[in-house]
DNA sequence: CATATATTATACCGTCAGTACAAAAAATGC
DNA sequence: GCATTTTTTGTACTGACGGTATAATATATG
C-alpha cells in the first residue's frame, strides 16, 4: 500500500475516533493529511470504502497478533482463549473500534452494513471454533449458542465496567469474571440439554459463496482435523495446528482470500507432512 | 398534545421505520404528514427532537402496559417477568424500535445518546428492581449483573434468533432459553460469591439531579417497602402495590416526572391507607 | 527528453437541516 | 361581528455536506 494512502488513512481513523464518522467531513481529512480532494477520490471510491480500508487494517492486524498467542500453547487450553480475548480488548481500546463499529452498523448503506456484520459473523465463527478445540465435539450442539452469549455478556460487561471505573478500568477482570459465567453456562447447558440454534446456522451465515455447497466447508475441516491429528506429538506440533488453523480460517472466508498467504502456509506444511499428504488441500486452493 | 402533533410523530415514525432516521428527510415528513416546515419547526425544534417525541409515546405506552401485567400477580413469580418481557419483544417489534435505537445512539448528537442512554439505564434498573423482587435481598449483590448479562444475553439471542428464523421467529422461545441461562448464572455466582460489579453503582448512574443525595432513593425506597408490607393481606393488594411501584418509579425519574399523576395515585393511595400514613411519600413530591 | 501517471486547485452539482419572513388562515376575546 | 392574537403556510434563503468534472501542474518512469 502507498505510504501516501496509509497516512490518509491513519488521520482519517484518528479523525474519526476524535469526532465520530459522520461527523468527520471529507473536507477535515483533506485538511488534516494535506492532500486534495481529487488525489482522496483516486485512492478511495467513496468515504464508506476510507473507513473500510481502515476497518481491514485493524483487522489484520489484530488477527494476526490472535493467532500468534496460539503459538507453542494448547489450543484447547482456556487460559489462551483469555489471553486472545483480552489482546480484543487492548486491540479495540488502542484504536476506538467499537463505537466506530455501531455508529456504522446502523448508517443505511447497505454496502458498510455487509461489511460489518460479515465481520462481526467472522468473529462469530471464530469464538465458535475456538469453544470447539476448548470444549470438544461432545458440547458441539450448545457451541453457537454459547459464542453468542459469551460475546454478548463480555462486551456488555466491558462497557458497564468501563463505565463503572472509567480511569481504573480492569479489563482481565472482565475478560476472567465473563469467562466464569461461560463455564457456568456450559455446564448448565450440558445437563439440561437445552438448545436455542443449532451450530450449523453458522454455515448458512458464512458470507456469500459457498453457501450452496455445504459439504464445501465440512470436508475441508474433517480435512485440516485429520492433518491436526496426524501433527500431534511431533516435533513443533503447535506450530503446525496453528498454520493449518489459519489456512481453514482463511479458505472458509470468501471475500479477500489471500491465495498467495495460504500457498505460503501450505509449502511450509509439506516439508513437514511431505507433499502426498497435502495434496487433497491443496486442492481446495483453485 | 396536539393531534395535528401527534399526527406528524405517527406518520414520522412510520417513515424512521421503513427507511430508517437518518434516510428520512424532513421534506420527506412535510409531504407525508401535509403540513408545512414552518409549522414542523414550531412543533419540534429539530429533526432529532421529533425523534425523541416518538421515543416518549411508544415508551410511556410500554411502561404502562408493563406495569399493568403485574396486575393482580405475585411479583416474585418470573413467569410475570417472562410475560413482562415477551411484551418487550413485541412493542419492539411492532414499532420496530430497536434499529431505530440503535442507529441514533450512535449519531453523535449528544442530547440525542444522552436521552437514549438515559433510557437504557432506566430500563436496566427497571430489571434490577425486577430482579430484587424475584430473587429477593439475599442476592442483591450480584443483581446489577445479573441485570447486565440478561439483557446482554436476552438481545443477542433475539437478534440471531430472528436471523435464522426470520419468518418463523419464536421470541417466547427465546425469552424461556434466556431466562433458564439466567438462573443458572444465578445460581452459580450465588455459589461462587463472584461479583463483577457493585449494585450501589446503579445510583452514581441515574440521570443527574438526585446524584447527591444518595439517600433520597434510599429513603423513597424503604418509605414504599414499608407501606407495600402494609398492604400486604388487605383487599386489592396487588393493585395498591403496582400503584406504589409506579410512584417509587415515577419519582426516581429525574426528568419528565409527571407529578400530577404520582398526585393521583396518592390520593387513591389515601382512600387506602388514610391521609396520615401518606404524609412521608407525599414531602416527595416538592 | 518524452510520455504516462499522480496530484492539485477550483468550480460545480444536488441534497440536506435549519432559518427568515411576510402573507394568509384560524382561533380567541370582547 | 369585529379586532387581536396565534397558528399555519409558502417561499426563498443559508451553509454544510458528499461527490463530480476538468484543466493545469508536478512527479515519476523508460
Amino acid at each position: 500500500m502507498n505510504d501516501r494512502k496509509q497516512h490518509v488513512i491513519n488521520t482519517a481513523h484518528k479523525l474519526f475516533v476524535e469526532k465520530g464518522f459522520q461527523a468527520t467531513s471529507i473536507q477535515d481529512i483533506l485538511d488534516y493529511s494535506s492532500i486534495s480532494k481529487g488525489t482522496f477520490y483516486n485512492y478511495f471510491s467513496s468515504k464508506n470504502e476510507l473507513l473500510m480500508a481502515i476497518f481491514r487494517v485493524i483487522q489484520k492486524k489484530f488477527e494476526h497478533e490472535r493467532n500468534e498467542l496460539l503459538i507453542g500453547k494448547d489450543p484447547s487450553d482456556i487460559e489462551v482463549f483469555i489471553k486472545q480475548m483480552e489482546l480484543q480488548v487492548k486491540t479495540n481500546r488502542a484504536s476506538n473500534l467499537i463505537p466506530l463499529y455501531e455508529e456504522v452498523l446502523f448508517l443505511n448503506d447497505s454496502e458498510l452494513k455487509k461489511f460489518i456484520s460479515d465481520f462481526q459473523l467472522r468473529m462469530l465463527r471464530w469464538v465458535y471454533e475456538r469453544f470447539h478445540e476448548i470444549f470438544g465435539e461432545s458440547m458441539k450442539p450448545y457451541l453457537l449458542d454459547a459464542a453468542i452469549m459469551f460475546t454478548a455478556i463480555f462486551h456488555h460487561n466491558l462497557k458497564y465496567e468501563r463505565m463503572a471505573n472509567s480511569l481504573k478500568s480492569n479489563p482481565e477482570r472482565v475478560v476472567r469474571y465473563s469467562v466464569n459465567r461461560l463455564l457456568a453456562l456450559m455446564k448448565n447447558v450440558g445437563e439440561t440439554g437445552e438448545q436455542l440454534l443449532p451450530p450449523e446456522l453458522l454455515d448458512d451465515w458464512s458470507p456469500s459463496c459457498h453457501k450452496k455447497d455445504k459439504t464445501y466447508q465440512e470436508k475441508l475441516t474433517l480435512e485440516i482435523m485429520s492433518l491436526k491429528k496426524e501433527s500431534m506429538n511431533r516435533p513443533d506440533t503447535v506450530k503446525y495446528i496453528e498454520l493449518l488453523d489459519f489456512i481453514l480460517e482463511e479458505l472458509l472466508q470468501p471475500n479477500n482470500k489471500r491465495n498467495f498467504v495460504v500457498e505460503s502456509a501450505l509449502s511450509t506444511l509439506e516439508e513437514h507432512f511431505g507433499k502426498a499428504k497435502l495434496q487433497p488441500l491443496r486442492s481446495y486452493l483453485k
